[in-house]
DNA sequence: GCCAACGTTGGC
DNA sequence: GCCAACGTTGGC
């Protein structure tokens, strides 16, 4: 059992629409260590933080779990799609997707300043300058501390 | 909307 | 395989 960080921008995919939809195919992600995460380590069961980033405030707003393993993401031979990847093949696919499932959403978000702050959080990736990973692991020990004891 | 920090691309 | 140029991300 490991713990993610997937981090959206708060008004292209947000907690409201992943409780609304219930599940969705975590697509769009085009990045290779990101999808590397999601080829090669995430397991169906693991369990996700939410992360909106661009917005008021950044920070972690529920949690979701990864309900399949990695597939392939279809967005990227749709060319309609703003993911479009021309360059990928049917029988090669490049981009990789996970399933998620809506678990909670926090009454109030947790922010990215809080977890900046908090001496319990040293060392965790998000904190990082510059931290423009998409698809981020998460020690259980953050991931505890956050869910359980910054929503009380 | 700015801009610094990243990741990717492509010429050599 | 280097590295400058370019495009993107994301906090502010």
């Amino acid at each position: 059992m490991q713990y993610w960080l997937l981090k959206s921008e708060g008004d292209c995919y947000s907690i409201d629409d992943l409780k609304r939809d219930k599940q969705t195919a975590w697509t769009g992600v085009r990045n290779y260590q990101a999808r590397n995460f999601m080829r090669d380590s995430i397991k169906k069961g693991d369990l996700a933080i939410f992360y909106h980033s661009s917005s008021k405030p950044t920070g972690v707003y529920g949690v979701a779990k990864i309900v399949s393993t990695a597939h392939a993401d279809e967005t990227q031979f749709d060319c309609k799609d703003a993911h479009y990847d021309p360059t990928s093949k049917k029988t090669d696919p490049r981009w990789m997707c996970v399933d998620i499932a809506f678990v909670k959403k926090f009454t109030e978000p947790v922010s990215l300043e809080e977890i900046k702050h908090d001496p319990h959080l040293e060392g965790m990736m998000v904190r990082a300058q510059g931290s423009r990973l998409s698809v981020q692991p998460v020690s259980e020990k953050h991931f505890n501390y956050i869910v359980e004891e910054m929503t009380k």
